[in-house]
DNA sequence: TTATCATATGAACAAATGATCAATTGAAGA
DNA sequence: TCTTCAATTGATCATTTGTTCATATGATAA
């Protein structure tokens, strides 16, 4: 179980690293999150819901993309636990249901605002 | 320019979340970040590299694939200054470039260990 | 110079992604 | 019931992405 079975310079360094690091499980999960805010119409839906609950095709509006798109996305950010919705008649409103993905993005959003 | 031109239901809290949102640049240089971070095999070259300096070949050793695609990650990251990299001889060291980065994936680990 | 080693690069290709369009669901009103 | 409307879903397609393989750099040593 050699972690240098191919080839490299620093086997010591090497070996420190591996040991330090966050286990695969953890790189996936944290992957998983920067995937899903990784594309700008997502991200733009993630950062509407930020301000407050909207309905789908407000959220269209807001993004100026078709419902159908904004549905879609809403599906990925939905299995990721990332949003939560409820029905009122046929109006379903969308509201943002990560404590660690909201303040990631507002972590992130000082960050660009410098 | 209505911004409901189609159809919205809520047109006080488009306009109000419109007014309060990121502007596309910042939405679009957010996204390119977490994008960087979204595939696990490039968010594991910085996780290597947030905890020391590290060499192409010690690199692929860690991640446990070839010198060739870890090279070309590291060229996407390195055209995003997340990384910098050091000639010596004829091996390349490659450190992490971007406090703001390295500031976000502490963040982040802080919250995938609970 | 020639050979070798660590990286980098370009082409090629399979897999994943995001948008569009058409069809469907589910709730409310006529 | 039939219609309408908001939202969802499935199929399709063009684009993007990540890896592989072969080749090219660039530095060192023989």
């Amino acid at each position: 179980m050699n972690v240098c079975a191919d080839k490299c310079i620093n086997e010591a360094n090497v070996k420190k690293t591996l040991g330090e690091m966050a286990d695969q499980k953890e790189i996936v999960e944290m992957a998983e999150i920067f995937k899903a805010l990784s594309d700008p119409s997502r991200l733009k839906i993630v950062l509407a819901l930020l301000k407050r609950e909207h309905c789908v095709c407000d959220i269209a509006a807001i993004c100026q993309q078709s419902e159908s798109a904004i549905s879609h996305q809403l599906r990925i950010l939905r299995t990721l636990k990332i949003v939560k919705n409820r029905r009122e008649g046929k109006v379903v409103y969308y509201t943002l249901d990560d404590d660690h993905v909201i303040s990631l993005i507002h972590y992130s959003l000082d960050h660009v605002k410098h």
